[in-house]
DNA sequence: AGCGGATAATCA
DNA sequence: GATTATCCGCTC
């Protein structure tokens, strides 16, 4: 009989969070054991000079080929925190995005969890009388305070069921908890549910859409809810919520960064009667790990959150909502650049639930797969209400003579909207002064110089601001070129505007929002509480493109369309038009009708013909047969190396490398590049970029398989930072 | 990525 | 001739 071979011990196989495409073994403490059930477990180990927590993702005996695995430093839970159809669907993305496991899963849990702490308590707040509270009631005058306190004393409440009951609670339990008649205390979070109250009546479209919705919820399906700016999209998803809830199910909603805003939380608030959890990037690390842990241990049942929140656990899903799905914000630019809608599609069929895709301006991805018959197409065409359409003019500016860009007619027609009491729109979408500085001597203009890129002027002339790199300096008072004094700033942003409209209209207040004036979450939101309905002028950014109703607003008034025109970037008219559509959307959403002015040089403009003519649909077919002919998605599928570093023949080098790599392994691949980036120096970084376009997805994600490794180590890729972007939403 | 070790450039 | 910047290679 041969001598037994020792028998290798079992390891754990680590996701760690490194940019190294694979998994590290370790042997488990001195004097514990690896099994299978510690997959999804996370461990903190010993990584060359280092100590990192990783994810176990398998476990099994060790490669007698390695090097002797080192032991682990600790298991950091006694189960699994990363399970069933989310740990599934995270290694999907890996695969998806090529990126490394292990900084999938880091991106994927709240950072409080990733640094290793323990899951937070998930215990809920609430409030109730002290004794001396409840002989001291009677005699509190009436008021808040006594109100809050009536409502304390049948026994302990909730502070989500405070919300619902009554507004600004929070003063009064101070004012009692000072008294010493109150006090706070944690309790379990069941999901206690108070009864959801009725929302309005549907009318017929959204209830054919809301009982199609109800008729898919037993399994996996993506409907695209298709409905104008008006038509009633979240009142269709807030029956399919309630439903959803009623069953006992978790509900996720997904909202654009901009979309997440108080009145949204207080609506679904207000209507589901559970509480709703908001997750978003103002949070704090404390809270965003409660919100995770509630969901994973299926006590909280609603969220609405951005790009992030599709990484919740749901264990007992019932349903996604995408609410504009159609917003670049969901697509991740940096680190692991995932689609949290396609991600959240991924979810949806490995958790066998619908999917609502919502939005007045579907991304031409969706409405391809909606008329291929993957999604069911729910279609709203009715605004809700007495709400009518805006009429849409194009105001042709050629040969007019334009003030901050401003042509007279649209000056007027300013004028007459403000006489008539109404609110004035004015939509631009770029921010600060003026975009340029030029010398009108020498042609000199102030460069960034650490970037491809004009200095934005900003605070009325004079300050220069990069909008790349957030470099600043103070505009100079004559041309560093040719010492002239003829320095001009050339073009407008939505400053320059704003002072030519306080000068012209002197009587009405002038509000401009953007990056520059509202920084803070919620200060648009008081900005625009306290302008009120008062007649007067708004001017702004993206950042009034969409959410926030305006219900005096009788006139949208939108400068920068030519810009969006002519741009190399094959999606610059799917964004452009949407984004009419959505700034037109703003107008006359209430009793008043509303007009919407399009300010250009390019009247006969086929994208502005086409959607004045036959609205976003006709231009969405129109624009899906350009980019069919021209071999662009959704007609076929792309993927960008980037690379960025200080010699642009280190860039260069390695995407060259890359190319080799990929035309090594023979698959039916376009290859363009390496060629400069859009902006080929950024923040002191050479940048540039290799562009790979396939007629199908597989020989796509087949050729990165084959030529990832390769690419990861080779020398080239040591002397850049690069990243590789599956579905770049960017390519100029 | 991040760290240690090695080599190359800089300075009293 | 020692100290500081850049390059390399490795991480179970």
């Amino acid at each position: 009989m041969p001598d037994a071979l020792p028998t290798p011990p079992i390891v754990w196989r680590v996701a760690l969070p490194v940019p190294l495409p694979r998994l590290f073994d370790y042997r488990p403490p001195v004097g514990e054991t690896a099994g299978s059930d510690d997959v999804g477990s996370r461990v903190r180990v010993p990584f060359g000079s280092r100590e990192l927590v990783g994810i176990v993702v398998e476990t099994g005996p060790s490669d007698p080929e390695a090097p002797e695995a080192r032991h682990a430093f600790a298991r950091l839970d006694p189960g699994p925190i990363l399970e069933g159809e989310l740990l599934d669907s995270l290694h999907w993305l890996a695969r998806y995005t090529h990126a490394p496991l292990g900084e999938v899963l880091a991106t994927a849990l709240p950072a409080s969890l990733r640094r290793g702490e323990p899951l937070p308590d998930t215990h809920a707040w609430a409030w109730r009388l002290t004794e001396a509270g409840q002989t001291g009631r009677e005699r509190l005058r009436a008021g808040r305070p006594r109100r809050l306190a009536d409502l304390l004393a049948p026994g302990p409440v909730e502070e989500d069921r405070l919300d619902l009951a009554f507004e600004d609670w929070r003063s009064a339990a101070r004012a009692l908890a000072k008294r010493e008649f109150a006090e706070r205390l944690a309790v379990p979070a069941a999901a206690h549910v108070v009864e959801p109250r009725p929302g309005p009546d549907l009318h017929p479209e959204q209830r054919v859409a809301v009982d199609a919705i109800l008729a898919a919820r037993d399994g996996f399906s993506a409907l695209l809810v298709d409905g104008v700016t008006g038509s009633g999209k979240t009142e269709v998803y807030l029956h399919a919520i309630a439903d959803c809830l009623a069953r006992g199910k978790q509900a996720l909603v997904l909202v654009p960064e901009i979309g997440l805003t108080p009145q949204t939380l207080a609506r679904f608030r207000a209507r589901l009667g559970v509480p709703v959890h908001a997750l978003h990037s103002g949070l704090g690390d404390g809270e965003r790990a409660r919100t995770w842990t509630a969901f994973a241990r299926g006590e909280a049942r609603v969220v609405v959150g951005t790009r992030s929140a599709v990484f919740l656990p749901l264990p007992d899903a019932g349903l996604i909502v995408i609410d504009e799905e159609h917003d670049g914000s969901f697509k991740q630019l940096d680190g692991i650049r995932y689609h949290a809608r396609d991600f959240a599609l991924v979810r949806g069929k490995a958790l066998g639930i619908p999917v609502l895709l919502g939005s007045a301006t579907p991304s031409l991805e969706s409405l391809r797969n909606a008329q291929a018959g993957r999604y069911a197409h729910l279609r709203l065409q009715q605004r809700a209400g007495a709400a009518q359409p805006p009429t849409v003019r194009v105001c042709d500016v050629r040969k007019r003579p334009l003030e901050a860009g401003l042509s007279p007619d649209m000056l007027e027609t300013i004028g007459h909207a403000l006489e008539a009491d109404g609110q004035v729109l004015v939509f631009k979408n770029r921010r600060g002064y003026a975009p340029v500085l030029l010398c009108h001597d020498c042609g000199w203009s102030a460069q960034c110089q650490r970037c491809d890129a004009p200095m934005t002027v900003h605070a009325g002339g004079r300050r220069l601001q990069c909008h790349h790199c957030g470099a600043r300096r103070p505009a100079p008072d004559a041309c560093p070129d040719c010492g002239g004094l003829a320095l001009q700033p050339q073009g407008a942003g939505t400053e320059r505007i704003e002072e030519v409209l306080t000068a012209r209209f002197p009587d009405v207040p002038v509000l401009r929002i953007d990056r520059g004036t509202t920084q803070r979450r919620d200060a648009l939101e008081h900005a625009l509480a306290k302008f009120g309905t008062q007649r007067g002028i708004l001017v702004g950014t993206q950042m009034l493109a969409k959410g926030h109703d305006l219900p005096n607003l009788t006139l949208v008034a939108v400068v920068g369309v030519d810009e969006g025109l002519f741009s190399a970037d094959f999606r610059a008219p799917e964004k452009l038009a949407q984004l009419l559509i959505q700034v037109a959307g703003r107008a006359g959403r209430a009793q008043r009708k509303g007009e919407v002015l399009l300010q250009t040089h390019h009247p006969g403009h086929p994208l502005l013909a086409t959607l004045l003519a036959g609205g976003y649909h006709a231009f969405a077919e129109a624009e899906l047969e350009q980019r069919e002919m021209a071999g662009f998605p959704p007609f076929a599928h792309m993927a960008m190396f980037r690379a960025e570093a200080q010699q642009i023949a280190a860039c260069e080098a390695f995407l060259r490398m890359a190319r080799e790599r990929l035309r090594d392994v023979h698959a039916p691949l376009d290859l363009h590049g390496p060629l400069p980036a859009p902006m080929p120096r950024r923040a002191g970084f050479q940048r540039m970029q290799l562009l790979l376009s396939a007629a199908d997805r597989r020989s796509l994600h087949a050729a990165l398989d084959a030529a990832l490794p390769a690419i990861y180590a080779s020398a080239e890729s040591r002397k850049v930072r690069w990243s590789l972007d599956v579905d770049p939403m960017d390519l100029y």
